[in-house]
DNA sequence: CTTATCACCGAAAACGTTTTCGTGTTGAAA
DNA sequence: TTTCAACACGAAAACGTTTTCGGTGATAAG
């Protein structure tokens, strides 16, 4: 097993100083064609490559990116991960993923254990407690010491930096004008409580687009879901009471989880109800019938969120201007709802 | 905006040597009570934290894990990496990821980047594409510098590591002796093609279980999918041709395009062809029919590659005994398979 | 013959730690 | 008064780089 070989042993093996070794690679002109054609050789021989951390000491840059994201089994995460991976290798960066598990303190820990010269910058997205907890000191405090933050998805305004989300409310709002436009009116909504930022706001959409053409917005129609897992009753009520003729859930398991229900219970979709969910994941992809969908396109949101960062990262000055990006979105029309 | 503090700010505020303020942070006896406290109370107050890269490259151990994986929107992978995460995490370590994008090139190029002190040591799943090459030199290259690796999912016997697998071969094997007890005999096999090792493997199960049944295995029953997006044709002549009476489908899309396609042609599952796919993903469990399948366990099995390397990193003498652990696998009975 | 120029190279600092070893001061024992 | 141990602390090396600065010898110019 041979070990990796550093500059101070190439400059032992060839009688001549470290900094001449190092200048030789780097093709300085202060060293003369014969010896750094021959430490080159040499280095070529023993494959040497420069260490990394010694690097990252000395430059005071590490060329790495973290992430913290709520949960990686996510296709839409997985998917916005993938899109930062590529630029950030695009740009001789490299990530380092950290999972919040929807849990602040884990999001605490993780920041800590990264903010302390392991990265350059980070890139994160909001974990469920810490959205409702609303403290976020743990990042004002990265921020405060100059390491620069994007935001993507689950944000917040209470924090100053730059954001990149989709424009939630609209999407949703696209969502439901579809559905008024082909004369539905009873419009169900399956939501979030309130606390997750992206499902109020497509909340808000839901409301805004109703009010807009002037339909009565019934709290009833609206269900709110904490839990996944015994959420079957209120989605069953909700069918069962009001009669809706199409649903808008904000999200592709809540989208799913609807339409077996509506099976369930021995209607059909579309036929007897439409819906559309929120997120082109496999899901909606693949389940039976195929789900319209909003697409949040995931790989461009994650692209540009890294590009933020590292543009941040590469300019001289600093700058305090904050901008947030918007991703926009699409209404993607499959089988559960019908055409015109 | 206050920048990080360092031992040596500290010591010239407090007018006292660097090794004083590192002595007393680390509680060292030989530092007095006095002084102890009181660098303790500054260090507390201007909230120091030890430089990580400084640490990494005076112990020469960087606590962090590199994981090289072919594609990250995928459930399986996702899982997998979710649960080195976790117990990277439980044990003070940091998981890096890369994408290999099923290149052989990139496998390389980002093995390279971070095999110069970046990490401790390698978690990956091959590539296709260097599955189909053979040319495992970038692997051994690393080993050979000391740095452990561990492999998963996508393995070879040519390079000596530790290595977690499923048994591939078993699992395929239980889902057609399933098939047998229901008196199937007339059984379609959807995989990939040979080169795919996992693909491969399942396969052998498939032949193994029909022939120690005494079955003929026909190789106009058996579909080998080189690339999704057109494979509908040979799918479609397998079902219309050899009319099966089950088919065994090596992964969750070549599962449930065959649910389409055998619904497109009129026919139902399962009450004309019962369905067994791999992997226990989103796409089963919420297609309609759900799809009755393999469990393959990747936070299982993410988690054990973690304590693999992580052992192998923290014991002092270095071993040469690699071991393979065998993740065990479940069926897993859902709507696309009759019942007894 | 002296001086300036140039090509070539090495010493050392710096990045932020930890740790070994040395050193000065103090108090007590002889 | 001398000696010695204990105590408290600092200097310096080490990890592997890069870069600045200074130095040496040779050659050209004056």
């Amino acid at each position: 097993m041979k070990r990796k070989v550093t500059l101070k042993q190439i400059a032992r093996e060839l009688d001549v100083s470290i900094s001449t070794v190092s200048k030789s690679l780097r093709n300085s002109t202060e060293i003369s064609e014969d010896t750094r054609q021959k430490v080159q050789a040499f280095a070529k021989l023993y494959n040497y490559r420069p260490n990394n951390i010694a690097l990252s000491l000395k430059n005071k840059k590490t060329k790495t990116i973290g992430i913290i994201i709520p949960e990686i089994v996510h296709h839409f995460f997985a998917t916005v991960i993938s899109g930062m991976e590529q630029v950030a290798n695009e740009n001789g960066y490299n990530v380092i993923v950290c999972l919040s598990d929807e849990s602040f303190d884990k999001e605490v820990i993780n920041m800590d254990m990264l903010a302390n010269g392991s990265i350059d910058g980070f890139i994160m997205s909001l974990s469920k407690e810490t959205q409702l907890k609303k403290d976020f000191h743990h990042i004002e405090e990265v921020i405060n010491q100059g390491m620069p933050v994007v935001m993507f998805d689950r944000v917040t305004n209470e924090v100053l930096c730059d954001k990149v989300i989709i424009d939630d409310q609209l999407a949703a709002y696209k969502a439901i004008d579809f559905f008024i436009e082909q004369k539905f009116e009873n419009i169900g909504l399956v939501t979030t409580v309130d606390y997750v930022s992206v499902g109020k706001l497509r909340t808000d959409g839901y409301i805004k687009a109703l009010t807009e053409h002037g339909i009565e917005v019934h709290d009833d129609m609206i269900v709110r879901i904490e839990d996944i897992e015994n959420c079957a009753s209120k989605i069953e009520k909700l069918i069962k009471d009001k009669k809706p003729d199409a649903i808008f859930a904000v999200n592709e398991l809540f989208a799913v989880t609807s339409i077996k229900l509506i099976n369930k219970m021995g209607l059909r979709v579309p036929e007897d109800i439409s819906v559309i969910g929120f997120t082109d994941g496999i899901i909606s992809r693949f389940s039976t019938p195929s789900i319209s969908t909003i697409s949040q396109n995931g790989l461009k949101m994650g692209g540009r969120a890294a590009k933020m960062l590292i543009e941040r990262l590469e300019m001289e000055e600093e700058n305090e201007q904050y901008t947030t990006e918007l991703i926009e979105t699409e209404l993607i029309l499959r089988e559960s709802t019908l055409t015109l």
